[in-house]
DNA sequence: CTGAAAGCGCTTACAG
DNA sequence: CTGAAAGCGCTTACAG
């Protein structure tokens, strides 16, 4: 009944009010080459009718798109929702859209999406890049998310940080016999976050590092990881990399029958959604999403505005550009610090030496 | 070194090979008004020069943009990642990019989250409404994505369906005492997987129904809730309707001691990314968002061709539009079956009643 | 079978 | 302060 009018244009604005479509996109546009009182008549009439920009147009005469990809390793990776939203809201704040893409695993889908996304005009990228991503070859401007140990233009969380926090938390509580738990050992925030860990773990505090996908190699896809052993052997606190092993971790010493807090403490990093769904809730490693993603798209905004669009006539030659009209961009390498969320799966060492049930009739 | 030559233009091509513009953008639409051999050569140096048409300019001109929306009630859903990556490929096989957005919550922000998405001229929105949306007011092709009870166009998964699988799958295993664990009761979904499992559980099995939301009303957000004791009464079957709340029973029973699949049996839905990361497995109902995606961007492009761009000009005004140009569409509802994917959280009833440790000295 | 022309909706020098 | 003109890159009737 209302709404769904066919869109105004300029144009039409432009003639209702008898003026120039140039007047109407300078008014609108606030170049203050319009008398205030002609831009506020033009405010007006174009607010009446609920005009927007066409994208297309604009776009095509531009040269911008006002729109950024967003490429990650794989869509279906947890964290996925907290970055995908935090580049939402980041991106649509600083005026752009967000096109989505997938790497579905490997590098060479990776770079095709990289393309598609190129192909349908993306003003820059925000990766999360898989191991061996050449950035350097994407011919976009590019904000890369990863860890701080990746070299480039990289914003992240403080991974090593988080660790440090984790880790002394957990000697904070008394605990001196610690297994740390890791996915791969070649991935840069695994190992920061492990690193960290480490580095605080000196003196008479002793751990190891179990890698589930060298366990895995050895023992089979989805297999025990012998937790209740460790922890009959004395280890108290069980620290993964990631909610996910912890939740691993915890399920498993659960249903073997050691009690968490109370026999063993276990943390997690990432406050996945369901983090505080499981009981008891779990201690883990907060990123703050939300500022990396401002960061990020400062980033990359930042570059898209150095370098001229494409498809412009290049009038006067840039003096501080490349032959390939790249900006001679200084790498941001910036870090957000972590934040430790103390929930219900740490607690102090326990007293007396564990009592952990022996056999255990696992199916 | 390689790569980010200037991107090559339609006009380029053409003079390089002494032909008109419009030649070559016939040859590659395949328009047929071109001899088969030029056709060739123009098909051959557009590979060479990795020409690929400008969305803008094709954009401005034919009125489409070849971006699809997306929005989701909620970015930070745990489901959103499966939607998206499904929703992503069966838009990118169509030809179409995928622009997100996010509800955040409220129907308002949903409302806005629409209207930027047709500010930047998608040419269809695929969407997860929020309780409460007005379809009919979007002005836009949409295909909704919900359950089979939400009237109109939608395309979801059979949860009534789905209900059915689990509920004859505990039966199966001889359990006659379950506890259907919901969130919401205003929820169609929920609603439709809860009726399912009801529909099943006639005759001699008894069940009750949980709702975690007016639980959590009279006694805290985060708070217990109390499975130990209904299983002390007599409970062996925990069903939930999502893996999020089956979680949330498993470790609120492992960690009361009582063990699962041993003593009680606990099953979900979603096959969410962790479903198989925990011990023991999750046994849970999965649906092929790979089809439902499909079949909504499929029932969206149908709709997108139906309706005339809206930037063009209307020769001859068609037929079947309604005067607002929409045509007149019969809904779509087309429901995809679930699966049972069978793990280990669900086995035989205890053949003797289960001794649950009675106290519990929880924290 | 091929080309010349118009135009999609905007913005940007340039004149006045 | 305002307007006329050109042009971004494409596609689509229409002529030839």
């Amino acid at each position: 009944m209302s709404a769904s009018r066919q869109r105004p244009k300029l144009t039409q604005i432009a003639t209702l009010l008898g003026v120039s479509a140039a007047t109407v996109s300078n008014a609108l546009a606030g170049k203050g080459r319009v008398s205030e009182e002609m831009a506020e008549r033009i405010r007006a009439k174009a607010a009446e009718l609920g005009y927007m920009p066409s994208q297309a147009g604009r776009a095509l005469r531009t040269g911008r798109s006002q729109v950024l990809g967003l490429v990650l390793p794989n869509i279906a990776n947890p964290l996925f929702p907290q970055i995908a939203q935090a580049i939402e809201h980041a991106a649509s704040d600083a005026g752009y859209g967000v096109l989505i893409a997938d790497s579905r695993g490997d590098v060479a889908t990776q770079t095709r999406a990289i393309e598609q996304l190129q192909d349908r005009g993306v003003d820059g990228i925000v990766i999360v890049p898989r191991r061996g991503t050449r950035i350097a070859d994407i011919g976009s401007p590019v904000a890369v998310i990863d860890s701080p140990s990746t070299p480039g233009n990289t914003v992240s969380a403080d991974h090593w940080q988080g660790g440090r926090l984790v880790a002394q938390h957990l000697l904070d509580l008394g605990h001196r016999n610690l297994l740390l738990i890791g996915n791969n050992p070649v991935s840069n925030v695994q190992n920061d976050r492990i690193g960290g860990m480490k580095s605080v773990l000196t003196g008479n505090a002793q751990f190891s590092v179990l890698w589930i996908e060298d366990h895995e190699a050895r023992h089979g896809k989805g297999c025990i990881l012998g937790l209740k052993e460790k922890a009959r052997e004395g280890v108290t606190a069980f620290a993964a990399v990631s909610d996910l092993h912890a939740l691993r971790a915890l399920t498993e010493l659960q249903g073997a029958g050691v009690r968490v807090p109370d026999d063993a403490s276990v943390t997690g990093f990432d406050d996945l959604t369901w983090s505080t769904a499981i009981t008891p809730a779990l201690t883990t490693v907060h990123m703050d999403m939300a500022t990396i993603a401002e960061q990020a798209v400062a980033a990359l905004t930042a570059l898209i505005e150095a370098a001229p669009p494409v498809s412009q006539k290049r009038e006067h030659v840039g003096h501080l550009t490349t032959q390939t009209g790249k900006p001679v961009a200084t790498a941001t390498q910036k870090s957000v610090p972590m934040e430790l969320i103390l929930r219900q799966t740490s607690g102090p060492v326990p007293s007396k030496p564990t009592e952990i049930p022996p056999a255990g009739e696992k199916q």
